[in-house]
DNA sequence: CGGCAATTTGACTATCCTCAACAGGGGTGG
DNA sequence: CCACCCCTGTTGAGGATAGTCAAATTGCCG
């Protein structure tokens, strides 16, 4: 059962803080659960009763308002810690955007274990510090971003966090670069805080204006990445 | 020098984590700091050099456009901590909003001395998750909120994070509350992703609804406190 | 090939922003 | 002590951006 030894975040997640015996430890209280698209791992207001660390796909983070909009406040990638330890209601839901798999803890049973292991702790401290550094940054996007800057940052984003996974250059366009966005148009419309007509509008007039190419619904060829850095504002 | 002992925020802050003996080591590596209103303790974009607890006042952490546009990501109150340990760049500056005082390290000096001290970085994991929570809830607000919406969720919020500190209860009057803003318009807009005149008008909205009373500029009597609730959404 | 859902496009509207003028009030200096 | 000034905030008019509603189109899947 020492799935650990095979794990391909072995090294980049939080676990990688820990040694040999350690992870067996960790290995004996969690376990491994595949998501499909759309599934959800936790939903919004409940208590928080599970964690889990990120081990393949891509994961959203959203909060509702009682008459239904929705914001993503967070996308979490392999790697990524998820979930809310130490007590507490989890303001956020997490859903699968592609299938997926995660490592998954009980809250309690990873509370106890991190209280006992200091450098796992740390380990998440720089991870949560990290991610409320960007998710800082993401609030200027937000709040005082025009639609097209908006839709620019989020091309430049997804550029820059998909690298080798699913970006490849193309030989003698090193600028070119491929990708296959796991978010349906409403889906970056809820990231972005825009409406899926505007999402789809800024998209017609990148490709009109041939920033970017558009193959398919999915998928995205960045023609002119530093035009898109310079629209970013 | 054991400045500590006297310290209002001793059992709040993240030092409540430390014992007599482990505070005095604390205390002789940092230095209490006070903070005109306006004054920058970090700069946006400046390597990380110092973090610190906030002991008095209210301050605000911000990110701007290259054309000078302003978000206020972050406001923090007395025992909140300040900066970014372990290493990076900080992308927010901080500035006082009122007349602070902070108990300032070098930012070097902590780390190693967290790295001592896990009882230290637990309360500091457990405050920066937090702290998450609360900027992903404040996205819902800058993305998907409209503008009468987000001036209530404001209020709500001030109203919420001033008490006992310039909040006075009427006798009488359960849902009346008084209060105090740090804030000058211009930081309100900034805080909610408006424009100062958008702010103002929602104000005076709200006065000629009779939800508040508006006796000067900074100071705000709460008239209705559900009505506000309800109108936060 | 047909059906369905996602996306795009179009026309119109509302909200919020911009620009501009005005008001208030707190502090300073005469 | 009062008048003035400057800064902050308010109010108004007009316009632009993004939202709403509706219809057309695409492409995906059986």
């Amino acid at each position: 059962m020492a799935y650990c030894d095979t794990c391909v975040v072995r090294n980049r997640a939080i676990c990688a803080a820990l040694d040999t015996k350690e992870l067996e430890a960790l290995n004996a209280i969690g376990r491994r659960r595949t998501l499909e698209p759309g599934e959800s791992l936790i939903w919004e207001g409940e208590d928080s009763v599970l964690v889990a660390n990120v081990i393949e796909g891509v994961l959203k983070l959203s909060t509702n308002t009682e008459d239904g909009r929705e914001q993503i406040v967070g996308v979490v990638y392999p790697s990524d810690f998820i979930g809310r330890p130490f007590g507490g209601v989890t303001s956020q839901g997490v859903t699968a955007l592609t299938e997926a798999k995660v490592c998954v803890f009980s809250r309690g049973d990873f509370d106890s274990f991190a209280a006992d292991h200091p450098g796992l702790e740390h380990k998440l401290l720089q991870r949560t510090l990290g991610e409320l550094d960007r998710t800082r940054r993401w609030m200027l996007l937000l709040g005082r971003k025009s639609a097209s800057e908006k839709v620019a940052s989020f091309l430049v984003e997804m550029a820059e966090r998909m690298t080798g996974v699913g970006c490849k250059s193309v030989p003698g366009f090193p600028q070119q670069r491929a990708l296959t966005l796991p978010f349906s148009r409403q889906q970056i419309a809820d990231v972005l805080g825009l409406t899926i007509e505007t999402v789809s509008r800024q998209f017609t007039r990148l490709k009109n204006e041939g920033l970017v190419e558009l193959p398919s619904r999915r998928d995205i060829v960045i023609l002119d990445y530093d035009a898109l850095v310079a629209e970013a504002g």
